[in-house]
DNA sequence: GTTTGAAGCCTAGTGTTGCTAGGTATAACT
DNA sequence: AGTTATACCTAGCAACACTAGGCTTCAAAC
């Protein structure tokens, strides 16, 4: 459970370059040292969430091999968002690292 | 929002010393540098369901001036449970910080 | 003395979130 | 021909935390 930062973890994931669904999968797994192996029943629906709120833009690739692909990158105001949401989770992270005095 | 991390903010704050709940609120108020003010309506019920689970035992305390609280303790089960949740919080956050690269 | 505010507890209902559990299709390898 | 990996999708569900209320008791102000 990704716990309300799912959309960061999105967004910070192709904000270098635009992925496609199934990428995006592997690619969370790879960052993150295989902390977080999610489900594409988790990722296609918040994908589809973002760009419906114009955070990402899709657009449909056929590769010279395999099949038609989803390639998802982030628009400016997603752009925007992910600078938002990164110092979000810092804030957040800060505020549960003091209760908790685990890392403080 | 507490994004799924509510019951480890909740046994942290009382793993100390036993408070009601009013004082719960403003003790994470206070622990967190002000980054959490968690309405009412987030905390009973939270304690409820940690009493249910046996994490927590309440108690009806009289004081001498003022009316009935009931006073929240960790069982010991919940102190076990605490420093799960504490080692989960530390590996959630570390993977959240790869993904977003923000504290790596 | 009564009204007001703070302290203190509670619940029903709701929106968001991310998961499970399915389905479909194509390409590559055996 | 069958299996595996790639690749996309959705419906339904359970958990979580919030809103918006309601209730009682006590102290202080008027």
């Amino acid at each position: 459970m990704l716990k309300g930062h799912l959309d960061a973890v999105l967004l910070a994931t192709i904000c270098d370059e635009a992925l496609h669904g199934y990428a995006i999968i592997e690619a969370i797994r790879a960052r993150s040292g295989g902390h977080f192996d999610l489900p594409e029943g988790t990722i296609y629906p918040a994908l589809h969430r973002l760009e419906l709120a114009g955070l990402l833009a899709s657009r449909w690739v056929q590769p010279d091999g395999g099949r038609k692909r989803r390639v998802y990158a982030l628009t400016d105001s997603g752009r925007q968002s992910l600078i938002e949401r990164r110092a979000g989770w810092q804030s957040f992270a800060s505020g549960i690292d003091l209760v908790l005095g685990s890392r403080a």
